[in-house]
DNA sequence: ACTCCTTGCTAGCAGTGCTAGAACTACGAG
DNA sequence: CTCGTAGTTCTAGCACTGCTAGCAAGGAGT
């Protein structure tokens, strides 16, 4: 019996070293240049054992998307904690999230515009991006009124996501960052 | 001198014909059906000539793109122009950028999530972009208040694109859309 | 010691964006 | 009317992509 458990942790191990390969390359050049080949020779492995851990290229963005979720909910979770009153631990919370966007870019597009089969906002969702979102909504819940909380959560996601992704895409002008998040801000807690 | 014009006549309506049959093919299988062979058997050419026209498969995209940006504006003047006071003018003016987002996802996305080389906020931005994004701002300039209106209306505009995006990419449930967009209305007319 | 079955490999398929160079067409000069 | 030339479009192919069929090797269980 044992020697089947060391062989499936010796999967698990190798299933990692797929993942934390594919994040590395996709930072150091970019999704597109996560390729099966290069992946399957940064791992020393042929391409069809990648296949053996993920259905396809997809899985394994998906795969580095769910890891990210998770660093992203422990660091709003840090973010808020530490705020001293309530208008500090949303400021905190978006200054987080816009952070987690821009010093991790690429796990940020696999989590969020990537096409990738994860379900959002229903029973199968991984639970680090409930809980992600469940921070988000804590952080917004003192200024909610008397907006339903959920949909008022949602809406100031959007604008975080707006901002970081059009600010990433070069849609909007690097400078004047800072202040477009502290106006969204303004907007949510006045 | 009237053959060369002929000549140059033919050609640029081959261009719109390369660009509407992208359109098209995109329209209905999404961008990653839009293949250089594909489009040349649509066009009755070789995929050499598409080269001839464009630098490769992202400039046509900026085509696609760029033809959506002077729709988005007409339609935001539309919206704005037929609205009785300002809130009326902002919210229809919303209304009808997501609109257009939902009825017109992939040249959406050309527009404004996929990497095309368009410049954005500068001297060389398309005119078409500058106008859209000139009617967003006079539609946000009555609420602007004490912000400076450029932002103000960079953030609204963001919040919009969250709000689509997200929407559009399932990671917002499509009941309560409509919600969504007027509590976003409702936080910057406030 | 002998099967058997898992595991990972080599080789290959169908498709991608893009391009070099041949071939054909239509023009203008003699 | 003929012929060289200029320009245009095509055929064929390169290097790459994601993915898979089928073979070879080696350890596991009897």
């Amino acid at each position: 019996m044992s020697i089947r458990e060391r062989r499936e942790r010796e999967r698990q191990e190798r299933e990692r070293l797929i993942v934390d390969a594919a994040r590395e390359l996709a930072e150091s050049e970019g999704w597109e240049a996560v390729t099966t080949r290069r992946l399957a020779e940064r791992i020393e492995y042929s391409q069809p054992v990648l296949y053996s851990h993920f259905k396809g290229k997809d899985a394994i963005m998906a795969a580095v998307a769910l890891d990210g979720f998770a660093e992203l909910a422990a660091e709003l979770r840090a973010a808020r904690a530490s705020a001293a009153d309530p208008r500090a631990a949303l400021a905190g919370a978006a200054a987080a999230y816009a952070r987690f966007a821009e010093t991790r870019p690429v796990v940020y597009e696999a989590m969020f515009t990537s096409k990738v089969d994860l379900t959002f906002a229903s029973d199968e969702t991984p639970p680090a991006l409930q809980e992600g979102f469940a921070e988000l909504r804590e952080a917004v819940r003192p200024f909610a009124g008397d907006d339903d909380l959920g949909a008022r959560t949602e809406v100031f996601w959007a604008g975080l996501h707006g901002l970081v992704t059009l600010t990433r895409g070069g849609r909007l002008p690097a400078e004047g960052h800072e202040e477009r998040l502290a106006l969204l801000i303004r907007r949510f807690t006045g």
